[in-house]
DNA sequence: GTCTATACTTGGATAGAC
DNA sequence: GTCTATCCAAGTATAGAC
């Protein structure tokens, strides 16, 4: 199966996979290649540095995930939409382990300095994406008057990382579904200010 | 001026001033005791293993820190009031280099795994006071039927917690005070709103 | 490209003299 | 309580044979 997989490929699979199971401080070279049952030397053969094997295994877990994202996120035309949509892909970032991996490597930016700007470079991205929905969404709303849709893309993100750290710390799922609940009556509120205001 | 400081307190002044300086994975037995001009072995015969002083040092620091939030939020009566005060404590904290240590330890909790459920249950004390000072803040409007102030308390934890670490990987400070006039404006639409709904 | 062996560094922690 | 000296584990990374 993973027998014909080029090497590289395997060493992210790997760090992937550690990064999930053993968190950022359980992701060294030694266990990397333990668990890919590869020779720890291949990963400086192939990747030069550990912190370049990360930014990579980041690189290419984030390229699946957007396409994903994009897709989903064209098809919300409004907010309540929008709700919908960012609990669906939340319940399967999670069930796939990809919030463990970005909470980790963010934490581990922390840790490690050298790839606090690369980590930060790489959300860059999925701040622009949550500016587009959000725009699109409260378009011709009030609440385009009271917000800029950068703003709350900032908050968004940050509010999913903070969720993301402290559900990764104690283990309890169940709070960030009751905040998607908040969102949902908000948006359903908002709606109905704005009919009523129209 | 400091001769005469305890040790185990100049061990924990210390261990603050790297946390804030070198961050998590700049703070060890070595450093620690560099930068405070101590021996290396003092810090395990006073505190035994690292993660014991650091969780020490997290404990001093936030039985300052809450008398002084406590007293701050017991003067804000409603959600104008809330977001100012919160404003406040949030630039103090910056700048005395709070934030930091918070973030770094939060992160450092990720890579130290055994640093974690510790970590969580001093958080808790956060969420509870943030719950009273919301819960009070939000009473008799209509607000109140629309979200708990516990889901409310957790998610302004978690985002202060992202906006936190953002914070801290970017440098980029005006955000945080962009949110805050977000805040501003949700709150004076909110009291607007209930002006007209009474 | 892949392996073994190893150099080098840093960190937690302890033994034992003072 | 404080010091010096040291042990041991784990990490990154490289040299050199195959």
């Amino acid at each position: 199966m993973t027998g014909d997989r080029p090497t590289k490929e395997r060493i992210i699979d790997a760090t992937l996979e550690t990064l999930r199971v053993d968190g950022f401080a359980g992701t060294s070279a030694r266990t990397i290649a333990r668990r890919g049952g590869l020779n720890q030397a291949l990963i400086f053969y192939h990747f030069g540095t550990i912190n370049d094997l990360l930014l990579a295994a980041l690189d290419r877990a984030a390229m699946e995930r957007r396409e994903h994202y994009e897709e989903a996120m064209r098809d919300a035309a409004d907010a309540r939409d929008l709700i919908e949509v960012a609990a669906r892909l939340y319940r399967e970032d999670l069930e796939a382990g990809h919030i463990t991996v970005l909470s980790e490597l963010i934490a581990g930016s922390l840790t490690e300095p050298s790839l606090g700007p690369e980590i930060v470079a790489r959300m860059q991205p999925w701040i622009d994406l949550a500016e587009g929905a959000i725009a699109r969404a409260i378009e011709g709303t009030f609440v385009r008057e009271l917000v800029q849709p950068r703003d709350l893309a900032f908050a968004l993100v940050a509010l999913y990382l903070g969720v993301d750290l402290l559900t990764q710390l104690d283990g309890d799922h169940a709070r960030a579904e009751s905040l998607f609940e908040v969102g949902r009556r908000l948006t359903v509120t908002m709606s109905m200010l704005e009919d009523g205001a129209d």
